[in-house]
This record gives structure tokens, C-alpha cells and sequence, in this order.
DNA sequence: TATCATTGAGCAATCGATTGCATTTTTGTT
DNA sequence: AACAAAAATGCAATCGATTGCTCAATGATA
């Protein structure tokens, strides 16, 4: 027969003749055990081939070890590189990492923030769903005992937990650079006013030209979806307007590609007629001619800094900030490189 | 006072004034119960705000309801694709997918399965890493009564449910586009061979020159990483050689990448004087000028099917094959595309 | 009306680990 | 040697849902 019980505790208990609190408590490395209770325990259960029942524990404590995290897409650059990064510093703190996707949508960002209360998840690392306005799914979060983490696109108003990317500097940093290229005449393409991200990005762009005296109150296209298709919708609209801008700013690398095809496409020269910049760092960016300028949102550093928050924050110190930006990185290329 | 403490089925009795093992079976839409009181149950439980309290279910039915993914990277758009189909499925039927990377060690993988068995996963589904040779490990799964099914990087002799590309097809494809593009001397860049993938893809390039009465002794380079660098390196290694092959294929689009981009940078022409194919269709192959030809894995569809494969098994529905197969898609762009 | 199905609901044990409190054993002190 | 203090371990309740078995109520049938 192969069909063998998996080994308890009790199993353990019984084979060294002690009881099964302290076979408990001697995995657990409990100090009122003794050193040589704990090595015989230790090995017996090695010998057994004893495994833990989570969900035992778990029941008994009220938690179970597993973090949540909930994105928009999983395959977007961005996001799974962070997730990356989430779970590899989660296991090695004995965490389980559980994904979910919104696709965009509110609907699927509650059904899985209560999934996820559900399985006991001991925190939320979340960046809200475009649709996402209102919050009561999230506040379930802590009265059912569990932390929440903003990453990315965050609720200030909740005041709870989060890392963003310095998205203001995103935008001052384009601008600047623009101005440097010698641009005059701005084109930029945002996406919704409500989400911080982008809100942020745009406040950076326009307070720095502004601060130079220069506006681009024309050439301001608003998205809702920043794909590459509504991208190049936008780059129609440019090519239509009797004057096109020295450069354009996009929020996203996928926008910022629709534009890019629809000018060469038109023999737009980029970047002598137009500079063109986005935002992401997408693999694909350094690999188009010329290669489209962009802003590396160290989608990594954002990852680890979502898990830490958490966990230092389980581990009672304070100290850390509860609010931390991590600095983004303007990466120049040929796209917005006049000669 | 804002602690309340979480609802159980035992209060829902109480205020119902029936007994606890009526309301779990109430909730579970078990037939021995009354429709009346089914409806009152669930409203009562609507009201008072009930959350079931997985744990508890999980420890005594012995399962939890998780789904393990085990893969080398998640920030590949490969896998972050596939996980992504297999989370979308899962979801709808009320699993967690609980997500762990390898990074290509084996340490890891055997970590990440125990840690997964341990949180009572119902099954795991994995694409082996690059060092996996022994597969003890993955035995575990079935002793420990969850399923194990292996997508893209397979261990045939396990003779597990399975999902892999038809990786002998990718091969067979490239070489016959080749040679359709006129080339006669080829270049081949490989990865291991122990891993399935790599080897079939092997297979399938050579058999067809074979068939053609042609081959490619002299160059073939085997590698270890598939990044870039290694590409790089390969690429050198072209330069040096005495005559440049027609064409090179390359079993990972990244490889491909460094091959590409040393030509380049010594002024060899692709695809008039070299022409280079990859495989996975990573986003950035469109991109490059000239477009990189690849081969599509479909990468959501094997996500699909592997999951699939798992639901159908515990519906009961035998009927399925055991070992799926999904067919490549290959894409033709500039590097091969000879005037 | 008596009898037997049938249906609906309750009882109580169970899953395996944890933990407050009680008890036993050991160590140290005078 | 006697006893307090400290160290090590045991006892038993507990977490919340599930489920085999028993019991009660309702209805059908002769």
C-alpha cells in the first residue's frame, strides 16, 4: 500500500514518546524547549518525512502566509517584473505569492480582494484598476486584519501604505529634456485625469514648460486606454493639425509607438521634425530606429519596496516611511536626439 | 469598538436558531436542505456580512483550493503571458494561483514545490528549469495527492499530463523558410540537450536539411544562457569563422538579439548577407529594423491547455489526450526576407 | 388509522497545529 | 538535605467548517 497517512504531529509525539505541544513548539524553535528535545524532534521529523498542515496552522492562527497581488495585466513588463521581484523576497520570508489580474476592470478588482481576504492573505500589494473609484472593497482589507500596499497606481486618499515612481519628475524630466533639444512647440498625449499616475506625469510636463514660459494648451490629447492603437489615432489627429509639434510627450511607450509608426508611415522625419519620448522602458524601446526615447520606472525597485513596506511593517518597525517614491530615470535615445 | 470578530456559520446558526452543520450544508447548496432554508441562510449571511473561513474548510476537506505555477522567469513575456491565461481560467473557478520562479536553479524548484505542497496546493503546474535533471521531487506531488502537469519544458519519462509546443515543427519550419529564401550553409544556435525544447527544435532544423541533402557540421554552437550575451559571444564566434553562413537560427529570440546586433555592428548585412531567425515572438522582434523573424509560441494557449488539462482531469473527463500539443506560428519578417 | 417512506435537520466527531495554564523535573543555594 | 527558583514538558481547549450517522416531521399508502 502506498497510500500512507501524511504524518501529523501527533505521529511524531508518539514515536519520542513526548506529547504533540511539544513537538509543536520544538519545530517552532521555542525557547522553554530543550536544545536536545529539539534535535531529536528535528530529526525524527526528518526521518518521518514530516510535513506541516498549513491549513491547520493557519486555522489555529488566524493568517495564513500568503501575500496577494493584484495588477491590471500580468504580462506587461512592468508589472511582472515587479511581481518578480515581490516573490522572490516574499519566499524567501516563507510567504506565497498569489496573483490575480483586474484586466482594467472595478468588477474583477473586488471579486479578487475578496478571494484573497478569503484565502487569508496576511497583506494586498495592489495597483488599482483604471475604473477603480471607489474604495469599500479595500477597506475590507483591514478590518479583516490584513495589510494593504499601494504600488503604482494608488489611493492617496486611503493614506495607507505605498510606493509610486516620482511620476512628477517623469514629466519634468521629458520636458526638461525637450527644452535642451531645443523644442518650442509641445505635443502630449495623457491618459485619465483621475488616476495619480498620469495626472502627475502632466503636472510635471506643463509646470516645467511653464516655468519657461511656453504652454502647449493645443496639442494635449487625453486617452483613456494608452494602447498603441489609440496611439496611433493620435498621431492622425497631429499629422492633421496644420502645425506639428517639435516634440511629443506619451505617457506610455505603447502610445508613444502608435504616434511613432504613424509619423514614419507619413515620412515624418523623428527626430529632426518631431521627438517623440514615452514612458516604461519597454523592452522593445531600445530596439526600434532610432530607438524612442523613455522613462525606466525601475518597475524592480518598486516591486521590492511594496514587499518590504509590508514586511517591515509586520516586524514593528516604524521607522520606515510609510509613503516611499522611487526616483525615475530618463533613458535618451535616438528618438529625441537632434544632431 | 471596531474588532468585531469574523462571523462563523456558527453565529448564522444561532440567529437562525438552527445548528451549524445546517448552515454549512446550506451554503454548500446540499440537497438534503430545504430550499426555504437555503434562502434564508444565504440571506442571513448576506446580512451579517459572512466570510467563510477558508482554513477551516481547507484542513478538513485536506485540500485547499490552489493552483501552484512553477517557471524559470515570470518577467519573460512567454511565461507572464501564460501565467496570465492560467490565472484568468483558475479564477472563474475558484482557484488562487500561487506563483514561484526557479531562476533556473533547481534548489529552487524543489523549494518552491514543497513550500507549494505544504500550502495544499490541488496541483502544480510547471515548466521545468534549466538544470533539472532529477525528479524526486516532482514525485512528491502525486504522494502528496495534488496533480502535476507539465507545460512547454517537459520530463517526458514522467509521462505526466503535459502541454508542449510542437518544438520539432519550429525547427522544420525555419529550415524550410531558409531554404526557401535560398540559403544553403546554416548556422545553428542551441541550448541544452537535455531540455526537450531545445532539443526537438534541433531536430526538426536539421532533419529537414538532411532531407535536402544539406547540412550545417561546421556551425553550430551550443550555449548554456540563451541571453543575449551568449548571442553576442555566438555572433563573434560567426565573425571569425572563415565564411559567414547564409543563415542562422537561434533557439530564443534574445540569443537571436545579440547575433543580430554584432552583425550589425560589423556592417553584415541581414538578411542579404546573413539572414538570422529566432523564437518566441517577443514583442521587441517587431521592432527592430529589420524585423527579426520568429517563431510564435502561443504562448497563451499552452497557459490554456495546461490548465485545462488539470480541470478536465478532476471533472472526471478522461476523454481528453494526456500529452497536448499546440502548433507554432511562424512569423516572417526583414532578417529573412531576401529581395 | 396504522405503517412505512421520504425529506429535512441535528449531534458530535474530526481535521492538525497552537497556546495559556498546570505540572513535573532539574538546578542552585544555603 | 531541604527548599525555592528556574527550566522543561504535559494537558486540554481552541480555531471553523465538514460529514457520517441519527432523529424528527411530514406525507403517502393500504
Amino acid at each position: 500500500m502506498n497510500i500512507k497517512k501524511n504524518i501529523t504531529i501527533h505521529d511524531l509525539a508518539l514515536a519520542l514518546n513526548i506529547t504533540a505541544s511539544t513537538v509543536s513548539r520544538a519545530l517552532n524553535d521555542n525557547p522553554r524547549i530543550s536544545d536536545a528535545t529539539k534535535k531529536r524532534v528535528r530529526l525524527m521529523a526528518e526521518k518521518m518525512g514530516y510535513q506541516p498542515n498549513v491549513a491547520a496552522a493557519n486555522l489555529r492562527k488566524g493568517k495564513g502566509n500568503n501575500i496577494g497581488v493584484i495588477v491590471p495585466r500580468i504580462n506587461r513588463s512592468f508589472f511582472s517584473t515587479a511581481i518578480g521581484a515581490i516573490e522572490e523576497i516574499a519566499r524567501t520570508k516563507g510567504y506565497n505569492v498569489i496573483i490575480a489580474q483586474t484586466h482594467e476592470k472595478y468588477i474583477n478588482e473586488v471579486e479578487s480582494v475578496i478571494t484573497m481576504l478569503n484565502a487569508r492573505v496576511d497583506a494586498i500589494l495592489i495597483s488599482l484598476s483604471a475604473e477603480t473609484k471607489n474604495f469599500e472593497h479595500l477597506e475590507q482589507i483591514s478590518k479583516r486584519r490584513a495589510r494593504l500596499v499601494f504600488f503604482d497606481r494608488i489611493c492617496e486618499p486611503m493614506n495607507a501604505p505605498s510606493v509610486e515612481l516620482n511620476d512628477y519628475r517623469v514629466g519634468k524630466d521629458v520636458a526638461n529634456h525637450f527644452l535642451d533639444m531645443g523644442a518650442r512647440k509641445f505635443g502630449f498625449l495623457g491618459g485619465p485625469d483621475f488616476i495619480n499616475v498620469y495626472k502627475n506625469r502632466w503636472n510635471g510636463f506643463i509646470e516645467t514648460l511653464m516655468a519657461n514660459n511656453l504652454s502647449n494648451e493645443d496639442i494635449i490629447i487625453n486617452t483613456k486606454a494608452l494602447t498603441r492603437e489609440e496611439g496611433r489615432n493620435a498621431g492622425l489627429q497631429l499629422i492633421e493639425n496644420r502645425q506639428l509639434p517639435d516634440a511629443v510627450f506619451c505617457v506610455s511607450d505603447f502610445a508613444a509607438l502608435g504616434i511613432y509608426q504613424v509619423l514614419r508611415e507619413h515620412n515624418i522625419n523623428i527626430p529632426e521634425k518631431t521627438m517623440v519620448a514615452g514612458v516604461a522602458n519597454e523592452p522593445f524601446t531600445e530596439f526600434l530606429t532610432p530607438g524612442l526615447t523613455s522613462v525606466d520606472q525601475n518597475s524592480e525597485a518598486i516591486g521590492k519596496a511594496a514587499v518590504n513596506l509590508f514586511l517591515n511593517e509586520i516586524e514593528g518597525q516604524e521607522t520606515e516611511q510609510i509613503r516611499k517614491v522611487i526616483e525615475p530615470r530618463l533613458i535618451i535615445r535616438g528618438s529625441t536626439l537632434k544632431q
